[in-house]
DNA sequence: TCTGGGGTCCTAGGACCC
DNA sequence: TCTGGGGTCCTAGGACCC
């Protein structure tokens, strides 16, 4: 018998209430931006902040060049100035260096952009205290309950962050977070854009399919390869077909991003889920005979990670290895710890049973640790309580003493 | 001349329990 | 004797983002 089941019954799903105010202010080619700082005669050159350590000094005065780079590593971000050449985030440096032979290479300095970063969300969460964290040099802000009319506040903003930090940002202001972070985009640099859903057919329908935050680039070759190369084009299709051929979740949620439909709300705090540590290796690594090395670096991860745990206040309870290949083939083991832990001693236990599980039969580059499954203090207290009542009980002496 | 390091979320199969 | 179905946890892999 067929199953009946009234859809046309069900409600909408949840597009109603007051139409919102979201910003997105995304930094301007933030590393780039903040060694320039330093370097202030180095403006209008093309500059790449990358690589893995310190480049090797250069004979006499002479500014290090992406030429002169040899190793692994990508660009990490690039000036406008170097984007001109074709050079992006993510490129390999070596690649980068046969496009842009010339450009300036500077190492990347973490702890200055981590500062800059606090100070310009400081300044705009002064302005607009409803604020969502979205990694180093991005966030989102919800405005609908801000008096003033948008361009105003978008101008305040960027004041604000200039004054703070020196740099400039570019911000999109509409109903959701998805048009915004598009929005966002649509005049950088230093750019603020203001959208209504009326300007999604002539704003948001040209751009390409990948402009989309959660679209990537297997998701556009899909797409592609059915000729649905825009916006627009994904906004035509058949929601049916997509959820055929992307599956229920994501091509239903195709069709509502091509339709610039968004109900995420602004999310100021949030626990971390995991914390990871890893590294790749100058050379390859033999699983055998460089035995040694390979030990000497995970109890380092372990050491780094268990750091981490520990200023950060959480424990884990499931910890996992991440192995790349010197073909680049990525594998993950995971295992549950048998209680809460925090230790690198006990990370690297774990660590080594993971490593018992995973093919050890050719050279890796890269090898990571991964705690998820984290407890706050106060879950971890509350379960030692239940552990201490299981083993008062009798059935389950998880706990010794 | 290959491709960093830190994350989130989703899918999917099997175990296990009720 | 031929066997249901839901819920949750564990594990592995993959897409995607900054």
């Amino acid at each position: 018998m067929e199953p009946i089941q009234d859809t046309a019954t069900r409600p909408e799903p949840d597009h109603a209430g007051p139409p919102r105010r979201i910003a997105h202010l995304d930094m301007d080619a933030f590393f780039a931006s903040v060694e320039l700082l330093d370097h202030p005669e180095l403006r209008g050159l093309p500059v790449v902040v990358g690589g893995r350590r310190a480049v090797a000094p250069v004979a006499g005065d002479a500014l290090p060049r992406l030429k002169d780079y040899a190793g692994r590593g990508v660009v990490t971000t690039a000036t406008y100035e170097a984007r001109a050449f074709g050079v992006h985030s993510g490129m390999g440096l070596m690649k980068a260096a046969a496009l842009a032979p010339e450009a300036i290479l500077l190492p990347a300095h973490f702890e200055a952009y981590g500062r800059v970063s606090r100070a310009f969300k400081a300044a705009a969460s002064a302005l607009a205290p409803k604020m969502e964290d979205r990694g180093i040099d991005e966030i989102y802000l919800d405005l609908t309950d801000l008096p003033g009319d948008s361009l105003d506040l978008a101008r305040r903003l960027k004041e604000a962050v200039r004054e703070a930090t020196g740099l400039t940002c570019s911000i999109g202001i509409t109903p959701n977070k998805l048009l915004s972070k598009l929005a966002s985009e649509l005049q950088k640099p230093d750019g603020i854009t203001i959208l209504g859903i009326g300007d999604i057919p002539s704003r948001i329908w040209p751009l390409p399919c990948a402009a989309v935050n959660g679209i990537g680039p297997k998701a556009t070759e899909k797409l592609k390869a059915s000729g649905i190369l825009t916006i627009g084009d994904l906004a035509k299709a058949d929601p049916a077909w997509l959820v055929a051929r992307f599956g229920r979740s994501y091509g239903a949620w195709l069709h509502e991003a091509a339709h610039g439909r968004d109900d995420r709300p602004v999310v100021t705090e949030r626990e971390p889920k995991s914390i990871s540590r890893e590294t790749t290796f100058e050379r390859d690594l033999h699983p055998r005979l460089d035995r040694e090395e390979l030990s000497r670096i995970l109890l380092d991860l372990c050491e780094r990670l268990a750091a981490d745990l520990e200023r950060k206040g959480y424990r884990t309870r499931g910890v996992g290895i991440k192995l790349r290949y010197d073909d680049f083939t990525t594998v993950t083991r995971d295992q549950a710890t048998p209680g809460p832990v925090a230790d690198a001693a006990s990370l690297r236990q774990a660590a080594r049973a993971c490593l018992k599980r995973a093919p050890l039969d050719r050279r890796l580059r890269l090898l990571g640790i991964r705690a998820g499954h984290l407890l706050t203090e106060a879950e971890y207290q509350e379960w030692r309580a239940q552990a201490e009542a299981r083993r008062e009980s009798g059935l389950f002496p998880e706990l010794d003493a």
